[in-house]
DNA sequence: CGCTACTGTCGAACCGGTTCGCACAGAGGA
DNA sequence: TCCTCTGTGCGAACCGGTTCGACAGTAGCG
């Protein structure tokens, strides 16, 4: 493999003149650099990076920290984190991707020996437990996900109350009174994923606020569950005439149990989602939806992270906290609720 | 930060003994050891990623060269990068992440500059761009996906011939003699998707073996497209009692369709998808499939990856070619065909 | 008691880049 | 003619590890 020694013999020059020609960095005229550029394609020459992120104490990598947790839908992740992998790449930096389970280890594995520029965190709980040890890192980072304690980091989130408040009002304005909402599994909560009762929270005091009766529960995150849960909960409250489904997993069954029942929407029941328009398109999910723009915010990590990477923004200018704000998609899978007795 | 020159300070010894404690490479005292080691934990030390990769040639880091190609689902792509990541990991190596559209020229910039110690290439075509220039590569690599030319490299993959052929015999048991297979798009065809075909020509070559008639489609990637090729197949042959489906955009799509049309599974049609059994209980897919197996090509590929960097297995010991045996999951959607004129 | 062998440690070189300080040549001004 | 300035290039040091060869000191042995 060719190094720069090789190239300065070829070209007929010293090291240091060889890697001053290729970054640009003093003047070099414009013979020398010609037959420095020529040493380089002749020998195939690419600089080390081993080598070169010793030198110049950037690796011109960024950390991709993604957690799979049981019970929590998987595939929404891949749009975070190709989001995440396109942007970083536009800026010229590479990912290192760490799926472990134990996100901390993993953290501390690429911070301290120095494998990474800058980190993203997706799935951030609220009090994640990865966030001290990115505090104490001398790396900055940008976070997917609203924690308790946003000091030290740049923050970027779905507004997951306004969400909430979208889907309420759109049902309410057609006219239903009685609707129901399924959320992520309770496990996901109680784990810290905040924003399942952040739009909970605020759908139910939308609701509260316009008169009508909400009943919320927790889904699961796969089949056969989640469908048990959803015949249970249409079993339970015959009278509603509209569901919110902030589960992803709950989304893609729902479908089959409409059909079991022979339930068509928005006929006999308005639909509201929570997902991505990709995923809706992938997953032939035909309901209206509340956008959550996974690619948008792994794009928006990104760019902040790399205008701390590099300097653009000093490391003690104030940190910033990001909601993008969501949008509803109509699929037609909203109308006018079924004048009771029809059914 | 903590270098190594720092904890030999510390310990009162020098960096070349500092090391040896360490590594363990050398006879080191107990007392030097235990100085050693305190001194590490004291300053926290974590030797640097880019220095050791320097000295050592060894990265500890494996490519991971992920395709997101247009009319490719690419949530079957997550669960091969889920199987090789974890794998990785448990070997001790990180994943550096490609996500490029231009594949080739991520590849040249890993394996150029050093940053990896081998590469694993998904989703590759029967001609791929990426091949010779992962053979001209000093680092070795292994493949997910066969492509036509296997020299140089490992290879792993499901038997999509088997998978064809079990798709059709399990439906001529069953009593059907009229089907059909929806396949990927023919766009990934062209681009050099073999599995299609080569699932496809088992299967038509099955059933002319039975005596079956067998029509075999191409179906898009997402919808509205998929829906419609969907209908438009069950229009063009009323008579066909079996639907298989080579296709996750077109399975996740079905539930949908037969249930506008009123048709149950296995009651009016039998269905045969080809997905992971992953893949269906997130997605609540009710169809019995051939199980494709995508994390254990991840982890096969990785294991093998592993024993070439290591030396276990010489640059110049034969490659591998090794298939994956699908397995068929029976969830219920298959049945004997229904008699002529009950529908 | 002297020789060898072994154990434990150190110094120096090396991996492949980047960058600082300096030298030198030629141009231009006094 | 001499001096200064500018444009170029070189040498050496440094980043932070690993590893080879040398070398004390001690133990074992005849």
């Amino acid at each position: 493999m060719a190094t720069i020694g090789d190239v300065a013999r070829i070209a007929g020059v010293s090291r240091s003149t060889a890697s001053y020609a290729l970054s640009g960095k003093r003047a070099i005229s414009a013979d020398v650099r010609r037959r420095v550029e020529d040493a380089v394609s002749s020998l195939g020459y690419t600089p080390n990076a081993g080598a070169r992120a010793l030198a110049t104490t950037r690796t011109m990598v960024i950390g991709l920290l993604a957690q799979f947790l049981p019970d929590e839908f998987a595939p929404a992740m891949l749009q975070y984190m190709l989001g995440v992998s396109d942007t970083a790449r536009e800026h010229g930096y590479d990912i290192l991707l760490a799926t472990d389970a134990d996100g901390t280890r993993a953290l501390r594995r690429m911070t301290d020996s120095r494998m990474v520029d800058g980190v993203v965190l997706l799935n951030v709980a609220e009090h994640d437990e990865r966030l001290p040890i990115l505090r104490s890192a001398s790396q900055p980072g940008a976070l997917v996900g609203l924690p308790a304690d946003c000091t030290g980091v740049d923050v970027f989130d779905l507004d997951f109350e306004e969400a909430g408040r979208l889907m309420v009002d759109h049902l309410h304005r057609l006219g239903h009174r009685e609707v129901l909402l399924v959320s992520q599994p309770e496990h996901v909560v109680e784990r810290g994923g905040a924003y399942v009762w952040r739009l909970q929270n605020a759908a139910l005091e939308a609701a509260r606020a316009r008169g009508m009766r909400l009943y919320a529960t927790y889904g699961s995150s796969s089949q056969p569950d989640v469908g048990r849960d959803l015949r249970g909960l249409l079993d339970a409250h015959p009278d509603a005439t509209g569901l919110l489904v902030n589960n992803e997993a709950a989304a893609a069954a729902l479908p089959t149990v409409l059909h079991e029942r022979g339930l068509s929407a928005p006929q006999d029941l308005s639909v509201v989602g929570r997902y991505s328009d990709e995923f809706a398109r992938t997953f032939s999910l035909p309901f209206t939806s509340v956008e959550s723009a996974p690619d948008r915010l792994g794009r928006m990590a990104v760019r902040q992270l790399v205008r701390r990477i590099e300097g653009e923004v000093g490391p003690d200018e104030p940190h910033v906290v990001r909601f993008v704000s969501p949008e509803l998609v109509d699929r037609g899978s909203t109308g006018a609720p079924p004048r009771r007795g029809d059914a």
